[in-house]
Parts: structure tokens; C-alpha cells; sequence
DNA sequence: TTCACACGTCAATGCTGTTGTCATAAGCTC
DNA sequence: GAGCTTATGACAACAGCATTGACGTGTGAA
């Protein structure tokens, strides 16, 4: 009658694998980083993370309940490693940016856990840090609360909706992710200026802009705007 | 040594199912969509498709190559509904704000399967069809190509970014979306001024704004940088 | 009326996550 | 150290997944 998952700090018995290796929460979870900034998205399952361990799968059920729950934990890690190191400069533009940048950057890092956690509210930690640092410098420019709270909704929901659409992209297996990009030369750039005058004008900047993210673009403008609120505010 | 997939309009002998369905790629991407709106994204298995269709799993492989070109039918009808009736008024500000709106509308209305959905490139007609009209939009309105390029990848990736993200809570089960807008009030309501001082100040302001999306606050404030640029390429 | 072959069906393959059972060694008590 | 308890790693099995090759039937063309 005992429990399956035993929590961490509970633990005595510490039991190599028959491969020689001491299994634990914070080894399972880096281990999982490692492989999925490895060998791709696809490759962070069950059994190829227990082969990656040097452990049979089933071992892993023995600190975490399903697959869900490690992924949880991966997205934590995830999001306090984002967070290091970050410095307020007091220039509120140069903050945001590097904000943005910091989600966005760390979500693309490691997409498969991307794609599962971009959409939650945690309020845990590292989430609360970051609602406070953005709240701070917005005010801190000038902005009324009103309005410094619905541009920290707008910034923030950009900052995780590019990065779950960018991480999903990634997150498809390599024969999909590169078909769709593909389309932009294969479909796109074969169509007439009579039927598609637009997509025929432009389809090699197409091809070339499509490779990237869009979301620096996304944010200097999104930058741009609140410059543009902060001048109406204070003129 | 006939292709396993016969395209659709080349199709003659239509042989109904030992269930009596009579199978064609309409039929299917209809299914399909039902069958995730009704049961969720996890549901959208092929053998369950078959199953929901009165079909054996494997005649689906007669429609598609593999369940991700299935995946790409799914998303281009999505695209085609959203746009269905749209007609361009000249003013480019309403313009994009009605082509956006309807991207983000529609997905919100299909959480399921815009969660599958929002990050593929398909290329496929309405697909096509909305690229070529956001285009024309910034071209007519006088950004130049490079400009117009760039400025359509973030207005594009920034609505479905915004409906993957948005989808995406929808789409989770309604305990745990209950939960994460209650971290609002309980997590967030009751952090101290003097260690989240930021926070403290608009909790209740913030409480009430992450409710709803992000989405119309963000499109606006994009529409505003994008008029900055037009009066800079003018002037 | 004939006949080729399109297409629905079946069976099999090799993945996936997950669980019940077992045996073994870790760490406690003495 | 000796012996006991039990945590924990390993094994095997299950159900469900996408996909494929072989097969036979009935359709539509000639």
C-alpha cells in the first residue's frame, strides 16, 4: 500500500539503475532538456528519456504520475532559467525588449514543453517576478494604471502567443516543418500577377521573411505604439 | 501500380463503405472538424475518424497521404470560413482590423482545432486567398514591398498567435480553466505593496482585464505603429 | 457483357504511455 | 555486522497510435 511517486525530499533509498545510474527528479528533468535541445521535439517520450537515462521507462512513473506532470516540471526549470541573470536598466524600451525577448527566446529553446505550458497561469515564482517587472517599467514610464495594465496584457499575451506559435512550428516533426516552408517557394512563389498580384509582386521577400519569426518585427512595432501612448500621456 | 491517392477531381467510381457511407475529401475534412469541435483535439485520431466516418481507418489513406496532409485540409477549411463574406472597403485600417478579427473570431469559435491548426502554412486556396488580400491592403495603402513583407508576417503570426493562445485555454479542461483565472484573485489579489508593489496596485484592475483576450488591445496598438509608418513613408 | 482496376477491408508492424507484479538491495534497528 | 522492511528498478503486458501491403469486390467504362 504505498504510494508509487514518493515525494523528492522524503527519499532514503537511492538505487542505481542496472546501467549504473542514481535516478532523481532533478536528473530525470535535466535529462529530458537535454534530449529534447538534442535530438528534436519528437524525441521526448517515455521510453526514449528512460533509454536517455540509462533506466528501464517505467522507473520514471516512480517520480513523476504521468507525462503531463513531468512536462510541468520541465516548464518550470524552463521558465526559471529564462528569468537568470535579468537586470532592469531603467530605460523602459530597452526593458521590454529585453523581456520579450527573454520569453520568447526561452519558449523557442525548448518548444515541446512550449507548445503545453505557453497558455498557463501558474502564479507561481518566476511568473509573479516577471507580471511585476513589466507592471514596473510601464508605470514607471508614465503610463496610468488603466492603461498600464491592459498594454501588459497586450505585450505579455504577444510575447507567449509567438512563442506558441513559433514552438509549435519547431515542435512538428522535421518533414512537416520543413514542407511548410516549402509552400512559400513551391505554391507562393509560382503563382500569376494576374490571379495574385500581391503575392506575385513580393514572393521572394516572402520566401526569405518567412524563415524567420515574426515577432521582433511584431514587437518593435507593438514598442513603437507605446511610445506613441506614452507622449499622448505626458503631452 | 496505381497511386495510392487519387486526386479528388479525378475520382470516378465511388464505392460506399460496408457501413454505407459514401467517403470524399469533403466528407472527411467535415467529420474531422465536427469530431474535434465535439470531443477535442486529442480525439482526432485517425482510427476514430474512420470509426465516426463508418469507414475502415485505413480508407482514409485513399483521401490522404498521411494524417498531417489530413491535418492541412483541416486547416485551410478553418481559414475559408473565417473569411467567408469578408470584402474589402479601401479603408486599410478597417480593412486589416475586420481580416484579423475574423482569424481570431473563428479560431476562438473551433478552440479544438485551432489549437492543431493555427501554426501550419498550408497553402491551400483560402489560405492563398487571405495572404493576397493583407497584402493588397498594405500595398494599396503605400508601404513599400519590404516594408509591406515584414509588417504582413507580424500582423499574420500576431492573430494567430493571439488564437493559439487564447484556443488554447479554451480548449483546456474547464477545472483547470477555472484555476488559472482564479490565480488572479488568489494569487496575485494578496501579494504585499512592499514586496510587489507594482502588482499590489492594480491587482483588482488586473483580475478583472486578464478575463478576456489580449487580442483587440494588442491589434490596435499594431495598427497604430503600422499608421505611424504609412505617415512616415508619406512624409 | 466483359473486364481492369479503384478503393474499401483486413492484418500486421512498430511505435506510444501506462500499470501490475516481482525481486532485490538500501537503510533501518538491534 | 545480522536481519528485516520496503522502496524502487525491472519486466512483461495492454491498449491505442499511424501507417502499409495484400487482397477481393463491385463499379464504371468499353
Amino acid at each position: 500500500m504505498t504510494e508509487r511517486v514518493v515525494p523528492e525530499d522524503r527519499r532514503r533509498r537511492r538505487r542505481p539503475t542496472r546501467q549504473g545510474t542514481v535516478l532523481s527528479e532533478r536528473a530525470i528533468v535535466e535529462t529530458a532538456l537535454h534530449l529534447v535541445d538534442q535530438q528534436g521535439a519528437q524525441a521526448l517520450t517515455v521510453r526514449k528519456l528512460g533509454a536517455a537515462l540509462g533506466a528501464d521507462p517505467s522507473a520514471i512513473y516512480r517520480y513523476f504520475h504521468s507525462s503531463d506532470a513531468l512536462m510541468l516540471a520541465l516548464t518550470d526549470e524552463m521558465i526559471g532559467r529564462a528569468q537568470q541573470g535579468y537586470r532592469a536598466t531603467g530605460d523602459w524600451r530597452a526593458d521590454l525588449r529585453e523581456i520579450g525577448r527573454r520569453i520568447h527566446a526561452c519558449y523557442q529553446a525548448h518548444p515541446q514543453a512550449a507548445v503545453l505550458a505557453a497558455h498557463r497561469t501558474t502564479g507561481r515564482e518566476h511568473e509573479v517576478r516577471v507580471v511585476e517587472a513589466i507592471l514596473g517599467v510601464l508605470r514607471a514610464a508614465g503610463l496610468p494604471d488603466g492603461e498600464a495594465v491592459r498594454i501588459y496584457h497586450a505585450f505579455v499575451d504577444q510575447a507567449l502567443g509567438f512563442a506558441a506559435l513559433d514552438a509549435a512550428a519547431l515542435a512538428l516533426p522535421a518533414a512537416a516543418q520543413a514542407a511548410d516552408l516549402a509552400v512559400w517557394h513551391a505554391n507562393y512563389g509560382t503563382l500569376s500577377a494576374d490571379t495574385h498580384p500581391n503575392i506575385a509582386a513580393t514572393a521572394p521577400l516572402l520566401a526569405v521573411e518567412m524563415r524567420r519569426s515574426g515577432y521582433p518585427t511584431a514587437l518593435e512595432l507593438l514598442l513603437d505604439a507605446i511610445a506613441a501612448r506614452l507622449d499622448a500621456a505626458a503631452g
